[in-house]
DNA sequence: CAAAGATTTCTGTTTTTTCAGAAATTAAGA
DNA sequence: TCTTAATTTCTGAAAAAACAGAAATCTTTG
């Protein structure tokens, strides 16, 4: 598949912020190429076009199949595997954000709940420090909860309510 | 300054989970001892207890200023630094969200606009390309305006709505 | 069941990031 | 101003991550 400059840009720029955010940049191009590709591609046209090692698009897909973000399809007499992203962007990122609850922060909570009992019979440790750890999971706890019933209500909500905005406080009894 | 076992555990575990999101195992380390220490503070000090370098911890406490997320103090007669965390976990990722966002959502952004322009006059650039990239744009700029609007909210309504959880959408009309 | 096609895993190299120690700079006090 | 304390910046070594190419494995088809 030949790129055009913008999209050049766009895929070399994508893997950049991926970078910053603990994705691999490699995963990061290749999931730019295969959402702005109107039809799905297979490992060799994505070598191809990238110009990457067969072998480091191989592991990309993988990962990028594990995170759910993209899908396989198949051709009418060929064998090789095709791949499309998803392009609904409100259910890429719901993905994304699901995935890395998934992978840390729910890790996370059961470590700093094993710490916390820990930290109870710790004659060691100050009080302070206690507190401290017992805000910080009850934080967590609750922001994690918070995040799985959003997630869960359908599309259209998410999105009025996010057009509201600040208007949603509105709703929120005063006292 | 002395570390109870819990206490090191929860700082080790930290510099684990920042290196998955793209934050210096150091960095993340100074800040978790920071927020557990009851009191202030200073460089040596960090060094003794973490048992990193010097230049390491310099480094991570400008990084972490600069982050905002913790505070300048010093003690009478003691002309040295010392260093403190907030404690307000609200306020805390409030800044994180919004550091990140300054410094690589708005470039992002920024990087995006542009591109979309070019992708307009780019004869190259098949029409899905087009659409997706002004998806994405589309996508990212209302996202960061609700975040916009969403952080200038008080933190009692921020804590009202959370508890809320998904019984907000009650107050989404419908049609 | 052999041969070819497609994909994954392994291995070593390259690149990037982290980080300690030394040197340099800045600031405070005599 | 000179001395000493405190901090930051620089430099190179060590560790980690990314990645290409080769080898191995798995799959399909004749």
């Amino acid at each position: 598949m030949k790129l055009s400059p913008s999209m050049e840009r766009y895929i070399l720029h994508w893997g950049e912020m991926g970078s910053r955010w603990g994705v691999n940049k490699s995963v990061a191009q290749v999931h730019a190429l295969l959402y702005l590709s109107g039809d799905p591609l297979n490992a060799d046209e994505i070598v191809e076009t990238l110009g990457i090692a067969r072998s480091n698009v191989s592991t990309s897909l993988k990962e990028l199949q594990s995170w759910d973000l993209i899908e396989l399809s198949h051709v009418m007499g060929d064998r090789r595997d095709y791949f499309e992203a998803k392009t609904d962007l409100w259910e890429m990122l719901l993905t994304i954000i699901e995935g890395r609850k998934r992978r840390e922060i729910d890790p996370t909570l059961s470590v700093m709940r094993k710490l916390v009992i820990e930290a109870r019979e710790d004659p060691d440790l100050p009080k302070t420090a206690r507190k401290r750890m017992e805000k910080m999971l009850d934080f967590m706890e609750s922001t994690s909860g918070w995040y799985d019933q959003m997630s869960r209500l359908p599309k259209p909500v998410l999105t009025k309510l996010m057009k509201m905005g600040s208007k949603v406080s509105k709703f929120v009894k005063k006292g």
